[in-house]
Order: structure tokens, then C-alpha cells, then sequence
DNA sequence: TTACTATTTCGATTATACTAGAATTATTTA
DNA sequence: TAAATAATTCTAGTATAATCGAAATAGTAA
């Protein structure tokens, strides 16, 4: 996962109203839920709803089917997944030299 | 670890500069490094990575302490744990019932 | 003290995000 | 066709964030 996209999908997650959803979301399992439901029941009016589920789907966190007049929304685990490790992939590498550090002047190349 | 807490925490994760110098610092390891390395090393300008720091010791990611001249940065990995955590918190478990799915009216208390 | 290096604050510009009511479109059912 | 429900677009006000040069501060060494 590169870093930008890493980046904008985290941007995504930290509006703590779309974390609520996706929590929500997370909660509901792979078969998901009805806008319609995420927006009664954390009371978020649908213009607003609207705008921050084209967010998470923007950045692949949302996954969305219709069934009739409902609209089923479902988590990406797998990309959410990708995000929570993308923060700790190289926790345990530490790879910058020590010869690299405290420089004070020209910085190692 | 608390939504909004967490939210906060993404949301400081989710800027491309910002997410550089994290990454910056997780290879760097517990020791750290000095603020005018991350400077030269990532080009960003002083002023910019000041502000940019800030952000990320608000939200607890960033561990300071000075030496000399050199003010000494380094990544708080449990907190980075524990958003990470967060994130994956409740995959694995589905507690919403079926029940309260697709509802069209009032929908579930 | 003076000079030097490291880092922060200030200030101004520019851009982007959040919110939500009202109107609209789309889909289904009677 | 008409009525009902589901979801989106439009629009606009408000707020917050990113950027970085210039000036200021702080800490160290000569």
C-alpha cells in the first residue's frame, strides 16, 4: 500500500462521525446494513450520511449493493486490514542506520 | 481507547507529510532522531515540521526530549498499537442480530 | 559576551472539509 | 397513475487545516 493512499484512507477514517459508521459497519458483518438503518439509528441526517459514505467508498472502505429500495452497505475488511497494517509494517525493522543520526550537517545521501 | 480519541488520532495520521515523518521515525526506532534530521532528510520545510510535530505529540504519537542543541524525536509505538487496534477492534465478532437489519420504520432501540 | 546552530512562533494566504435543509431523482407498491 | 419510501444532489454557511517565509527565541560553545 503506498503511502498516499494510506494516507487519504486514514484522513477517511478520522472524522469521528465516519468512524462511527464504519464501526457501525464492522459491527453489521459482511452482509451489511441499509443506509436508510445507519442513518436512524446514529441519528445522522441523510445529506450528511450521503456525503461521508462517498467518502469510504472513495477510498475502497465501502462496498455498496442494492436490493430493492434499499441500498446494503458493507465493510472492506480486507482494506481495512491493509490500513491497520500498513501503520505497523515496519515497526519491528528498524533499518536507519545509526551512523545517519544526529547528523548536523549534509544529512546522509 | 475512545472513538473520538481515535478519530483524532487517524485524523492526524491521515496527512501525507505527517505519515512520512511517522514512517520516518518507526525505521528510526526507539532511540529517535533529531527534528533537524527529519528536516533535511524529508525536505520539509522547518517551520512546516514544527507544525506538523505538534499535531502529532497532541495526540500522544510523538516523544520528545532534548540533548544539547538536538531535540530527540521519537515514535510512542504502544499508541500506535493501540489505534491500530482500534481499527480491528471488533472484526471478528458480528453482534448486530439480524433482527435489526433492513428495518423501514423506527428502526431497533 | 558574541557567535552559532536548533527550533519555534507569528502572520498571512490559500485550500479543503463539515454540516444539513430543501429540492430532486429513483424505485417500488397500490 | 398516484402515493410512499429510499437515497442523492444542490447549495451555502461555517469552520478548520496546510503551507511556509520572516522574525524571534533558546540553548551551546568559543
Amino acid at each position: 500500500m503506498k503511502l498516499e493512499d494510506a494516507a487519504e484512507t486514514l484522513a477517511q477514517l478520522g472524522n469521528p462521525t465516519r468512524l462511527e459508521v464504519v464501526r457501525y459497519l464492522v459491527k453489521a458483518g459482511p452482509s451489511g446494513v441499509p443506509v436508510g438503518s445507519i442513518q436512524r439509528q446514529l441519528k445522522i441526517p441523510a445529506s450528511t450520511l450521503t456525503h461521508h459514505l462517498k467518502h469510504l467508498k472513495g477510498v475502497g472502505l465501502l462496498m455498496q449493493k442494492r436490493e430493492k429500495t434499499n441500498l446494503w452497505c458493507s465493510i472492506n475488511f480486507d482494506r481495512l486490514h491493509e490500513v491497520s497494517d500498513f501503520l505497523l509494517e515496519e515497526c519491528c525493522s528498524f533499518s536507519l542506520r545509526e551512523s545517519d543520526k544526529g547528523k548536523t550537517e549534509h544529512d546522509a545521501a
